[in-house]
DNA sequence: GTGTAGACTGCTGTCGACT
DNA sequence: TAGTCGACAGCAGTCTACA
């Protein structure tokens, strides 16, 4: 407890899920094509305005061709420091 | 074909989540409390119902101790993606 | 100690359209 | 190409309570 400069998981996701997208050479349109959401919400997603669900989760990383838990990974990193 | 891994990822998390929880000896009750997050809601988890978002994934790794990511990595092993 | 149920609040996620 | 807006359905998550 105490105090920390908290980024919170979802915001930490939203960038982790933009900078994966990038190097994928996805748009935000060809990314939500393939994990079959919408193109808008993956947006929400990236600004860190929405929490995903898990399944949501694991569609995107299907769609980014790695495993979910390497998304996580990148997220622990963001958010611990 | 493999084993039996046709879960979906919130089944598939629920599943491990209930092992984790025996493991480091949690009562539903204790681990919520732990996480912050209502006693019921940790069975309905468990159950497979609901599907958590990426903040509760978070709390619940931290208070069994773990990191979400292995949490995560778990769960892959149980599903069928 | 856990599952479930109802009632409730608020957010996830969709959809079309405009910037 | 990405952000946002409003309207909307559905579900995440709370709370109390009972088997």
């Amino acid at each position: 407890m105490g105090k920390y400069k908290d980024t919170s998981p979802g915001k930490a996701f939203g960038i982790v899920l933009r900078e994966l997208r990038k190097k994928a050479e996805f748009t935000q349109e060809n990314l939500a094509f393939e994990a079959g959401i919408e193109r808008n919400y993956v947006s929400l997603i990236e600004l860190g305005r929405n929490q995903p669900t898990i399944s949501v989760i694991f569609k995107l990383a299907k769609a980014l061709n790695i495993e979910p838990s390497k998304m996580i990974k990148l997220t622990e990193a963001k958010t611990s420091k």
